[in-house]
Parts: C-alpha cells; sequence; structure tokens
DNA sequence: GGCGAGGTGTGACCTACGTCACAAGTATTG
DNA sequence: CAATACTTGTGACGTAGGTCACACCTCGCC
C-alpha cells in the first residue's frame, strides 16, 4: 500500500526516503466494506482520501431522495467533499463504497503540515488541483455542449474499465440522465 | 492597477514590497478592447489573465457553429484556456472581451518562476486552485441537478452585477439553454 | 432452496426545452 | 441622421428525455 502512495507522488516530485517518512507519519490506513460511508451529509469531513483500492461514489442526494452522482474515485485518486474539507464545514455529500475499499486518510492539519514542511508535497497538490479543475471544467463542457449518447461513449472511451464496474443505475446518475434512457442507449 | 493586483493576492498571502516588486517583474499590463480577442481557438496560449477592470467569456464553439459560454471573468478574476495553457498545446477555447478590458499578463514561464522564487505565491496558486476547482464542482453539480429557472435564480442572486453586464443571449449560452427558452422564464 | 433486494429492459405517455420564423426595439458606426 | 448590426419577445411546432408501470433476472442470504 505504501509503495503505491509512493509511486503516486512520485509521478509529479521525486521524494528521498525521509521525505515519504514524513508523508506516512500524516496519513493514516483505513479499510471499508462495500456500502460503507466514508463521509455522511451533515457531518464534519476529518479527511481526503487517496484510494489504494476499490472504488467510491461521490453523492448528492436531493430534497426528493434522489442520488446525483458527482464523481467516481478509483485506485490512485483522491477524494472527499473537498468544499466542506478545505473550509471545515458539515458535508453537502456523501462519499461511499461502491466496494470493498482502502484508502490513506490525510487530515486538513496534516494536509497544511505537509505543505508547509515540505514544498514538494505543496508542489504535488498544486498539480493535482490545477488538473483537477481542468478536469471539472471539461466535464462542465461535455455536459453543456453533448447529447446523452455522445457523454456515454466518451465516457465507455475515457474509462472502459469504470464502466465495468459500475451498475447502469450508477452510470446514470453519474451522466445526469435516466435509467430508463440510457437503458434504451444502443 | 498595481495595487489592485496586489491587494487581490494579499488577500490570501502577506507580502512585503520586495516580494511584490518580483511579481511586477513577471507581469505585463495589457489593454484590450470589446470585441478582440485574448485567446483564439488553435493557437498557443501565452499567458494567464488577471483581470483588473472589465469583463472577458471563455468560449467553445462546436462544430456546427454554436458558441457556449463555461465562464466569464471580470474584475479580481484569473482566466485563460488553463488546459492548453498549462500543456502548451494548442487552445479548444477563445477568451474574447465582453466589455474593454485591462489585465495583467502571467506566461507559464512566469508562473513557474514565481512559484520557485516565492512560495508564497505557491500557496497562493494552490488556494486559487483549490477554489476554483470546488466551484467548478457546484456548477456540475447545479447542471446535474437543477433546472434552467433555478440555475437563473442562482446566478441572479449570487452574481447580481454580472447579470447586470450580459446580454440575454450570452446568459443563455453560460446556462445551457436556447436564448428563446431564457427569455419565456419568469 | 426459497425469498427479498437490487438490477435491467421495454412500452405508453408526458413535458421541458429546442428550433424556426417573424416583428420590434435599441445600440453602434460611417 | 441614416444604415446596419445586435438584441429581445413571442407563436407554432418538433423531439429528447423524464416518469410510471410492469416483467423478468440475478445474486446473496436465512
Amino acid at each position: 500500500m505504501q509503495q503505491q502512495l509512493r509511486a503516486h507522488l512520485e509521478k509529479i516530485v521525486a521524494l528521498t526516503d525521509e521525505e515519504f517518512d514524513v508523508v506516512l507519519a500524516h496519513v493514516r490506513e483505513r479499510r471499508y466494506k462495500k456500502r460503507e460511508f466514508l463521509i455522511q451529509e451533515d457531518q464534519m469531513v476529518s479527511d481526503a482520501y487517496f484510494v489504494v483500492s476499490g472504488l467510491l461514489k461521490l453523492v448528492y442526494t436531493d430534497d426528493s431522495g434522489r442520488q446525483h452522482i458527482l464523481s467516481f474515485a478509483m485506485e490512485d485518486w483522491w477524494e472527499s467533499d473537498f468544499r466542506a474539507f478545505y473550509t471545515q464545514t458539515a458535508a453537502t455529500l456523501s462519499l461511499q463504497c461502491v466496494e470493498d475499499t482502502a484508502v490513506f486518510c490525510l487530515s486538513l492539519e496534516s494536509y497544511h503540515a505537509l505543505c508547509a514542511d515540505l514544498p514538494k508535497l505543496q508542489r504535488f497538490f498544486l498539480q493535482k488541483a490545477t488538473f483537477g479543475s481542468i478536469a471539472a471544467q471539461q466535464r462542465i463542457f461535455s455536459l453543456l455542449t453533448t447529447n446523452i449518447q455522445e457523454r456515454y461513449d466518451q465516457l465507455l472511451q475515457q474509462y472502459p474499465a469504470l464502466v465495468q464496474r459500475l451498475s447502469k443505475t450508477m452510470l446514470a446518475s453519474y451522466l445526469g440522465v435516466s435509467r430508463e434512457t440510457l437503458s434504451r442507449l444502443s
């Protein structure tokens, strides 16, 4: 597990053993079962999570009880209700296991400490945030400009492995269409 | 103009005069007229822009010539085709003046230099990127969960001043509806 | 091995929104 | 100040996708 985190960090910044030890001192390993919640609506968000194995979904449940999936997080992804995490307010989203999942947990305190102690890590998070925000813009773009068939095709092409691991119901919720409509696509 | 940039930076990180001089050494002041392009599709993106005064729109033009507005940038906002900027590839978006606009230009080289020389600035950009990506997620969220009336109301509430400065056509394009439908809202 | 929960496909029908067309009104520019 | 371009509202009509209802299938579990 540790090796995977290190490899992930080193894709962006090279680390000495000592530096990586500092990182390890700030994260906790945890395992969750399918359907378990890492974050629940209205509760405080203690951590951001790095997914080592498994699959998570980030969900908003609206007033009429409908679930909207904002994103999935699989191996090597960071996920949390980042708004709630950074501002230390109650979560509006929930984060739940689609499969049994192993993660590293990083508290906001540890995040700040790491950024302060290791400028390299700050560079790492800057790059993650930058490309995260670019990816989010691409998704906005795709929601604005494409119909569902195209969106589904794009997803299939970009993340074929992810699509395999999800039910059609969850996919529909992620793409922003009804289950029935997705089921009628070619 | 310089004062405004400094105040903007100091909302997040305190700067000495010397530090701010380093920043100034890395940015260029420029003025553009209404309808002028800062970035044009298919061209290289030399800079990210800090808007001092005026108003910009970030636009994607699809194959059938339809314009989709991804975002607006007004006073104190940073804007660019960030994907193209960070990866130094050709722009897929264009950035155009809605009004006469004054900006500071920051090249990628200068951006990297500033981050390396002034860790504070890296912290500044990290915070901007973090909250930028949170804001993008909120927009995705709103595109997934709300109808047009709600989206329009939300925008009116959050940015009443911005709405005043935009034509209904541009608003519609930003909200992802046809001009006619927007015009029929209460 | 039977039972309940979750997942999937499909028909019938409804509705929010897009498209096209036209008529006015209001800036912008020579 | 006249000409032209941009903006806005509104009617008529088409359609993508939502909703509801039902059938069936698979899989975990007592």
